[in-house]
DNA sequence: CTGAAAGCGCTTACAG
DNA sequence: CTGAAAGCGCTTACAG
């Protein structure tokens, strides 16, 4: 086995007192230059590495950050949302440059709330992610903020829910697609994913999309929104019932690019052109979006400042910042599944 | 500020010493019973946590796994392949059920190598993921085995690199579905993704791809391997200039399941009807490669099983047992994009 | 500018 | 079965 270096052993070799030695390495002015070059020479032969336990226990803080992923949906691994994958890279990436690591840990909602990463002072706050059921969530959080736990989450704003979100405009990204849509001649829309109050993220896109149709003076048809969670098998299953109902379709917004891709295939099998006979559109810009055939319009939410957003929010809230719930702009991406040419 | 309950103060409520809170947490026979689940309800009902910090110190250990990913290919965040997020997810639920925390850390091969996790007794052990440039990578690897870190690494095995790996056959991958594309009749074939010693994993599906066609009394044609890393936009610029070049081109095999959705894209924007004209196969069996047009005909790795023997080989790694190389069977996955009826 | 000392909150030999 | 004590490896007031 190999023996790490302490500080001491530093010491020793550099002729001076073990407190030197950490006050040198962490670049304290107290001491001397010359002995601060010295010291870091030999802790660099040496190899040495500050022991986080010990460091993070004298100081009570972690300098790591907990991301928990929700998920309830699936068992299957695989199916793990694009969108959210691209949120890891950014708040991986966000963290990392704030100096903090990232702990992360996928959840399901039945799980034991492993939210003690803070409890244990193994983390100093937890970022949440993911579309679980929001009512079974909600008694989750109203914990979290009783044991004063910082953490934020990704997500609508819900007046009545604990704790502090930041997210993009859903409502505003239901509206502008459906706008769009609505532009290019759309007369009768269809909504595919879930608009009750389990989903926010998904009503809000709902809500903003019935605005935009009503606006238009178009009818809303309730037979038209159906259930689906966001991913590609139950995308397809909702679009072929609804679409062998009812012919008349003309476009289909759906809550979640990956409900999209399912629906368009639901599309083809039943002899759907697409965007000729019916316009498809999604929601999140993931990466295959652009790759879908036909390429799939889409509303794109920009992860990299979300990620941004994330972390240092949480930070300040660690801080004993005020922090208020902040909701990001929202850009429709013109590709041509919705007939756009 | 929250103010947390430590075991002293648990002692004094169980009118115990503290040495005795500690091993009733811990259920140690040592302690009577009824004084255990005394000292439980009273922990239960303080909210106590043992701080994470204090007990790694004092065990020297962290009971925490680091997982590293490379991706030098792209600073888009958005682009990280899918199949790692795959992994990503059954490595995080593998460590979970082992017991053991997960950090993760993206990282450039350019980054200071933050390997470090060990170093600093956060993680017991590291796991390395990533299709990063293997020659630059083999001198990181020598590092970390001169420091006697523990790690184990995804992907192909090589005689002359450093430290443990676990990876799928994929010299095999290549030869069983480029046999397949033999067996419905292509006749000439080219291979998209780079085969050179910076990426072993796809070099081991060329040549496993090379074999099928010699096996099978059919040229190969060095003109017809393309380099491209594993995104669709590099999968699609490829095939674009190869399939123009060399127009008598029926069937391509793909090093990842991203580079063929670039590439069909490409054959379609040539006009190149798919599978009629031209087949074209992935690697990878990614969630998307269902809903692709056509579903796209690729090679299955097993990630859960993976992500297991991942955790499994470096906890075994940790505990001082001897382990070999380890290499997971693929399986064909036939659908359209084959011509597969 | 430097050192001796206390203490972060645990776990675990050691003694009874 | 239980307690008093040492010690994991740091950081940081305190004193000089």
């Amino acid at each position: 086995m190999k023996v790490k270096a302490t500080s001491f052993d530093i010491a020793h070799l550099a002729g001076v007192s073990q407190s030197t030695v950490s006050r040198a390495l962490r670049d304290s002015p107290l001491v001397n230059q010359e002995t601060r070059d010295r010291v870091k020479a030999i802790a660099a032969e040496l190899n040495y590495k500050v022991d986080k336990n010990a460091s993070n226990l004298r100081q009570q803080q972690s300098r790591t950050l907990a991301l928990l992923l929700f998920e309830d949906l699936t068992t299957d691994d695989s199916l793990i949302n694009p969108f959210f994958l691209s949120m890891i890279g950014s708040i991986t990436k966000a963290s990392s440059l704030a100096g903090y690591d990232l702990l992360i840990s996928f959840q399901n909602m039945s799980d034991d709330w492993h939210a003690e990463f803070e409890d244990t002072n193994k983390a100093d706050g937890i970022i949440l992610l993911g579309y679980g059921d929001f009512v079974d969530y909600q008694d989750k959080l109203s914990q979290l903020e009783e044991q004063q736990t910082h953490f934020v989450r990704w997500g609508a704003e819900d007046k009545n829910h604990p704790g502090l979100s930041i997210g993009c405009d859903n409502f505003q990204g239901g509206f502008d697609i459906t706008q769009h849509l609505i532009s290019t001649g759309r007369k009768t829309f269809a909504f595919v994913g879930g608009a009750d109050d389990h989903a926010p993220e998904f009503q809000a896109r709902y809500l903003g999309h019935c605005k935009a149709i009503s606006e238009a003076g178009l009818k809303i048809n309730k037979h038209y929104q159906v259930e689906a969670f966001s991913t590609e098998n139950s995308g397809y299953d909702a679009a072929k019932s609804l679409i062998s109902q009812h012919a008349e379709i003309d476009a289909i917004c759906c809550a979640s690019d990956l409900i999209a891709i399912g629906v368009m295939q639901a599309c083809k099998d039943l002899g759907k052109r697409i965007p000729d006979d019916i316009a498809v559109v999604g929601y999140d810009n993931i990466p295959v979006s652009r790759f879908t055939n036909p390429a799939l319009t889409t509303v794109a939410q920009d992860t990299i400042r979300a990620g941004e957003l994330l972390v240092t929010s949480l930070l300040a809230l660690i801080n004993g910042e005020q922090i208020t719930h902040q909701s990001m702009q929202v850009e429709v991406v013109q590709r041509q599944s919705c007939g756009h040419k």
